[in-house]
DNA sequence: GATGAATGAGACTTCATTCAT
DNA sequence: AATGAATGAAGTCTCATTCAT
């Protein structure tokens, strides 16, 4: 009915959209009506950009892990002069678990077509290499995994226990699970 | 028709159907109908014994935190005497993860579900409070959220990547985030 | 809406109401939607009869060709004493082709699914194979596929054609295909 | 941006790519964008070569006309000095339908749309003229429409059963039909 | 002359749920 | 206690066709 014929951003439009759902409603909710109809899009508009849903979705996604590995970088690369390294990744953990509830439901709904899916798996896998490398400024390349792991682990909690994070604990676990210094690899 | 008229233990069956289709085509694809089908069971009995799709769902979900708490509890306790108890975390993350990629899948899905869902939320915040206390039997309790955060990440990072684990590494990591005795909090 | 909450032989009348659409608008035009529409049924009700479309398409023209073959039967019985059994054949051709398009239009479309899919070829051999039965309860076997493929070829050519038949030039080919008695078999 | 930007054939090339779909998929796979994907050729070339879906496929189909035609009357022509001309029905008969299926199929799609439309009526009309004026180089008018008939049926069923042809059966009911010579009409 | 973008209609199908028995 | 029949809502996807460039 409108008179906009063309929309040159409307992809990217779109898939922010699918994400904005998926977090509200889950992978489930973000149907291509639902998706048309809170982008106010014809629905025809959706099959023509993402032919079947699953392009929909892994186009989103790959956009979501774009978007946040730039944030994560940013956020370990902004370390003051003479900080200790190790407050960048209590910050992440804190900021991030604390923070958007958005971010932690697109991980969850992420990693749960992962564990059934190769090209999701694909995808995190990229993504976490990526955050390596982001890490292994500041750490020695055999820690960035359990340094990955455990900040995955607590945000993941955080966001489902009802008490909110105790900085301090998990400041002195971060600490003592790196080291002083970020190449010891020994107990 | 069939002989069968009754059956006493059909409740539990389909539990476990249900945690099976899971396993296999997420939570999307455990319907009345697929499961059902898979338990060779009427359609009709499917909502006499739950009237709700979420109702089953709900009950499978619980039936699987009992089940699986269950053999926690009996890792964590099967200490040989003299053995460092930081070895049964070890234990656990490296059997857990690499061994059965159906309660990987479960859990992501039950995540899935609870950073949206108040009900399935309160499911693993009991879930876990039990294997809190499991832990405690060896650990100074400022530590085991720590200790379940790092075990919970390694899992799910070792499902998505196709590295195997590295146990040795996987060992420093859990004792230098205990530390040499359970209790110490400082780092 | 209506109270109508069982329909015993719903499954028949809308085989029948599947066949009228067929011969309307083709197979093309036999739509689940058109169907319920036509029989003033839900569409949920079409799913549930007939799981696939497919399924509807066979169920229906399976039923055609038990109706039809009952009618081919009863008129190649239809002999009256002293006359001559050439006489049927006639009367076939040119009742059968003179009269309901719908027959015709009918099978124009199962011989157009029957040339791509085993399935239909093989209700229709079947259904050949009942004719000649019929047929040969006058005629030589040999004689039962030339008189079959004559008259198939007559009757849907004279579906093309606009000029009506010459029930004379009939006879005088069939009397000559099948010869003075029904056992010659040499030119 | 490719290289061929005028290409002269084209209408023709897709017409062919037309009749290849419909062989393989029935007219109902016949799309535009079936045929796009097929002769590698953008959407919007469909619709400036053939306005409407019709068009095009009757296009496809009068193609098929002219190039079936030319065939038909070679075969016809093909008589060695001598030679009985019914031998020429038999052949045709026989090499047709034990060939190829692309033929047939075509066929059957074509009498599928011709029972139900006058258009497709009137383009096999003037087709089976053209065949009777071939047929009228060797057989008496009053014949033609005859042997065509059994040809087409014959042809038809051959396709449909399983069991291929007996030469000898097909050329004694050839014989038969049309008599020792040509010009015969009386029983 | 030729084509990419766009869209509205409708297709098949799945499904949770209700209800009479 | 248990189940087969039935249905309404919605989902994914395909497609002919239009139009601006």
């Amino acid at each position: 009915m409108s008179t906009r014929r063309t929309e040159p951003g409307r992809r990217v439009r779109l898939l922010e959209t699918v994400l904005d759902l998926i977090a509200r409603d889950g992978v489930a909710g973000a149907t291509y009506r639902a998706v048309a109809a809170a982008a106010d899009v014809p629905l025809g508009s959706m099959t023509y950009h993402f032919p079947t849903r699953d392009d929909m979705l892994y186009a989103a996604f790959s956009h979501l892990a774009d978007t946040q590995h730039a944030r994560f970088d940013q956020i370990m690369a902004a370390s003051p002069d003479g900080e200790d390294p190790r407050e960048r990744v209590v910050d992440l953990i804190v900021t991030h678990g604390g923070g958007y509830g958005r971010d932690m439901v697109l991980s969850a709904e992420l990693y749960a077509l992962a564990v059934r899916d190769e090209r999701y798996r694909a995808l995190i896998q990229d993504w976490m290499g990526r955050s390596r490398v982001s890490l292994e400024r500041h750490f020695a390349p055999e820690l960035t995994p359990m340094i990955d792991a455990l900040a995955e682990g607590l945000v993941l909690h955080s966001h489902i226990s009802t008490e909110p994070f105790d900085v301090d604990r998990v400041r002195a676990a971060v600490y003592r699970l790196i080291g002083p210094s970020g190449d010891a690899t020994t107990p």
